[in-house]
DNA sequence: TATAGAACCTGTAGTAACTATAGGTTCAAG
DNA sequence: CTTGAACCTATAGTTACTACAGGTTCTATA
């Protein structure tokens, strides 16, 4: 008995994951994605649960989790008896380091535009933006 | 006749400056600030001249522009004759820059803090964080 | 003035998360 | 059977530093 599963090529897993060849590689050297099973040639052939697995690594990634996060979050699911409360804490943490971010650089943009506004078009010697880049103090 | 000017090791320049010594070796070394002169033995030695514009360059980083933002301010300043309008070009392309990243954020943070209202505390293979990653359309 | 140890020197490798290139091999369609 | 698209490995480059190893110089104190 023979079970037909359909697989892929790197190149179609690349192109229906949004992820290109040189990262797909690169997630297998580092251990995040497994090896797959090789052609007589060496050419990689990837199965529905590679792809799956993919999906998860390059959503977490545009919802700015690192790798190591991911990596953490495929543990949990592979681990199979954890907690969701493990998956909470991670994800909660990410989106406290994510507004932090928010806030520094919204006091950023204010130093920025405040400098800016100064500016009206002399020459440099007398530029604010320059000037207040030369201040050691905020 | 013998002018006397103030004078600091690469040690005292660290600490005036809070920049880190391999990160001011770093700076030379990429061409972005100057080689001081040296003592018979080898050691740097730099000027106020030096400091200020050591200030500047970490100033321009802790508002965020890139070591290249900073590299063609440096060489506004230093051609002299340019106008402070393209001082503020560079900023205010900057600035843009730090606004579509709050945006993204902003964004973000919306997402997460939806997806991770809905878990419950269950265990993994329910939990629904894990399956918002594993969706492939957002 | 001798000496101990703090401060300095160079050069290289590591960090995060990829991207790009070179030079070669395999696959699939006509 | 041939051609060229797709694949392979290995290495280096990106940004802005940081960390280390192994050696030299400077300076303060005895």
């Amino acid at each position: 008995m023979q079970i037909l599963e359909k697989t892929l090529s790197i190149g179609l897993l690349s192109t229906q994951t949004n992820c290109k060849i040189e990262t797909i590689r690169y997630y297998e050297k580092i251990g995040i994605f497994p090896k797959p099973p090789r052609t007589e040639g060496g050419h990689r052939v990837y199965s529905e649960n590679h792809l799956k697995r993919l999906v998860f690594i390059r959503r977490g990634r545009e919802l700015g989790f690192s790798l190591e996060d991911i990596r953490a979050l495929l543990k949990l699911i592979d681990g199979g008896a954890n907690t969701c409360q493990q998956v909470e804490a991670i994800t909660l943490h990410h989106i406290g380091n994510i507004h932090q971010k928010i806030l520094d650089l919204k006091k950023l943009e204010k130093i920025l535009a405040k400098i800016s506004s100064q500016c009206e078009g002399g020459v440099v010697p007398e530029c604010p933006i320059l000037d207040a880049l030369f201040e050691q103090n905020k």
